[in-house]
DNA sequence: ATCTATATGTTGCCTACCGAACATACAAAG
DNA sequence: CTTTGTATGTTCGGTAGGCAACATATAGAT
């Protein structure tokens, strides 16, 4: 893979029109962001947005005991840091890499003023921001009603459409502190999963084998999701909005 | 209680500058909401946003399976209906009367278009729709790690700061259902609530007796989302925001 | 005052998941 | 090619909460 970094890989900056990419494209900043990294703590100042184009960042609330949840994730689709433009500057939850790879970064101050010019860009972001919410909505449904197993299908689905291999690098571990559950769990999941040929994975490196029966393992949330996303953001390239 | 009604008792147009507030004020209607009542129905359109005053509506999902979770409330404190000026036009969620009372509902146009004013009212939504997604997250988190008796608990309390009364007109059924779990949990850690002298209930009222004590016996998750509600909206009469 | 719908109480069994403790086995570095 | 850190496998007992079936009690209607 020799595409050349691009911000249109991320694609709410290639829903842009002409005249906003133009005045945004200038300050953007390609930065690589490592697996783990913390991108922002919890209650911390928002000093960037980013918009991924090969990574994936988790959204995650820590508990006072230490355990934690993932409230949604934001790839390429999306962009982190949506608290800046909603009023808040702040979250309660904490942003880690799940992911490896590249982003493009802007100064808060300068999606701000973009934000409150109030066009195309200011309704492209809310209906982002709609669609995360439905996320968030869907993971607490999720951690209610459905089984490790159900949930590690949606985690794996919703990986694989924010990365263009099939390939995902993750320990079974690192998995479980995201859906919140034990790893002895994940691993039983993954083994049957692996068993019936849906999955494949040895140390830290998850392949998926079989997509179709990857969704029909999965909970109804998957689909829920991602239809919302799909509604709310369709492939619009510059289109406005 | 003779208090007349008036918008002012909802907190978001209490906190209008007066310039809005007289805007908006001959379009709001005075209207009686019924337990059980269901205001937007998945998917539907939103002809009217609602300003619950005395009040509270309940976003529930429903799963296929006809299982149901509590996504967030909204009461006094807010507007039900923010996928509007969001751009979703509708949500995935049902909404539905949690405790009956009165609200004022406006037009939907009406509020797209004060909000597309762009002024201080889209950034008090939009900060109300900041402290609703910490809701939503922190709904996730608790579904995942707490007792039916904590969420019980979060759930009283957020019911309670959304009522000028200690009594609740509800069900253990109904609170079963908008915590997604069986009735016979919820008559349980009931049962234990009130042989300690924390709660009382008789046949679908339940009044809290000892506050302090059911705030120590709920998770963190309650005094996150009301510290998160505290901070981005705090009492702002008329003091634009 | 009685009836009846409905809200609450209770019990037993079952499964998924937790917590902890430990065994194995692979991958990368020396 | 061996070492070693780390990822994965497995097992055990414990428990919360699921599902089902039924008992009781009370508010409101007649």
């Amino acid at each position: 893979m020799t595409v050349v970094a691009n911000p249109k890989q991320n694609h709410l900056l290639d829903a842009l029109l002409k005249a906003e990419y133009d005045r945004l494209t200038p300050d953007l900043e390609h930065v690589e962001l490592k697996l783990g990294q913390v991108m922002y703590e919890s209650g911390g100042l928002l000093k960037y947005v980013y918009f991924p184009t090969t990574s994936i960042i988790s959204l995650l609330y820590v508990m006072e005991n230490g355990g934690s949840a993932e409230i949604a994730v934001v790839g390429n689709e999306g962009v982190l840091g949506i608290s800046l433009f909603m009023g808040g500057e702040t979250t309660s939850s904490r942003a880690v890499i799940q992911s490896a790879g590249f982003a493009y970064r802007l100064k808060s101050q300068i999606l701000k003023d973009e934000f409150n010019r109030g066009g195309p860009v200011q309704r492209l972001l809310l209906r982002y921001t709609q669609a995360l919410i439905t996320q968030m909505a869907q993971t607490a449904v999720c951690n209610r009603h459905h089984s490790v197993e159900q949930q590690l299908c949606r985690w794996l689905l919703l990986s694989l459409d924010r990365l263009t291999s099939d390939e995902l690098t993750m320990t079974q571990e690192l998995i479980a502190n995201m859906l919140g559950v034990r790893r002895e769990g994940v691993t039983e999941a993954a083994g049957r999963l692996q068993r019936e040929g849906i999955i494949n994975y040895t140390r830290g490196h998850i392949t998926v084998v079989d997509r179709k029966k990857l969704e029909r393992r999965s909970c109804e949330c998957y689909q829920v999701v991602k239809a919302e996303f799909d509604r709310l953001l369709p492939a619009l390239h510059g289109i406005a909005n």
